[in-house]
DNA sequence: CTTGACCCTCCCATGATGGGAGACCGCAGC
DNA sequence: GCTGCGGTCTCCCATCATGGGAGGGTCAAG
């Protein structure tokens, strides 16, 4: 297979696909006699791995690591679990962190009365933040 | 005062002070004689506005924007509430994806014995996503 | 007059992704 | 054979917000 066919089957850009080569993340794909990649099923099988943990908000890193665990077949699952299980709170974390912006945001487009009028919360909390704890 | 205490005095260091400046968030600092950057009590509230909308994770074309209207006296409340409003929905659509990741995640972790075996239904479903919709 | 803390500009790096230039390859049609 | 189009190659550059560092100038206190 090409790298277009292989993108396509995986689901992963030919500009990926090149880069994830470049970055170490899969070993370097055979060429043909006129220089272009040639891909195997078990290789669209990692563009595939690659992109779900792409999907789930893996990291580069955390997927190159996912990677080797998948790859070796002496793996404990503990292993697995334990680079899922710290993604989890880094996604939870994150949640956190929105959804605080949001809660604050909330409060403060509530009080804006939203016309042609120039005064509004939303501004001058962002002028000065501490001041508007009015209303607890 | 340098830009060494408006930074302090901001929250912002002072790399980004220099950044906003660069790409027109604020206007062209004065200089001092010895070509040092001046900062004045309202640049320094300039500042803190940036800051703290950066905070509530608007992006700097927005803050542009929320800056624009704060400093124009005849701005309506309706257009702030827009720019906020606006940036709610992406904050939830965020939110709902990142909580979409963290229930797969829990989901295949829970099915995961975490020891010494090899057998992971979290590496199997990067392998093969589709194929574990075995518990609804 | 030296020292240390500050400031200046300019370049480079991140992480994941895409865009584009300039050149080459391969297959189809004429 | 020759042309043309689409795929591929390697490089370089851009994003967004942020920081690191080099190399050099400035200032105030000792």
């Amino acid at each position: 297979m090409n790298i277009g066919e292989a993108a396509k089957a995986s689901g992963v850009s030919v500009k990926m696909v090149r880069h994830y080569e470049a970055i170490g993340l899969l070993p370097k794909a055979k060429r043909t006699f006129s220089n272009y990649r040639l891909y195997s099923a078990n290789d669209v099988h990692e563009l595939r791995f690659i992109r779900r943990g792409r999907d789930l908000g893996f990291s580069m890193e955390e997927i190159r690591a996912l990677l080797g665990l998948w790859r070796n077949k002496g793996r404990s699952s503990a292993a697995v679990k334990k680079v899922a299980g710290k993604h989890v709170a880094d996604l939870k974390a994150k949640i956190a962190e929105l959804q605080s912006m949001v809660q604050t945001l909330e409060h403060l487009a509530q009080h804006c009365h939203g016309d042609e009028r120039p005064d509004c919360p939303i501004l001058d909390d962002l002028a000065n933040p501490s001041s508007h704890a009015h209303c607890a």
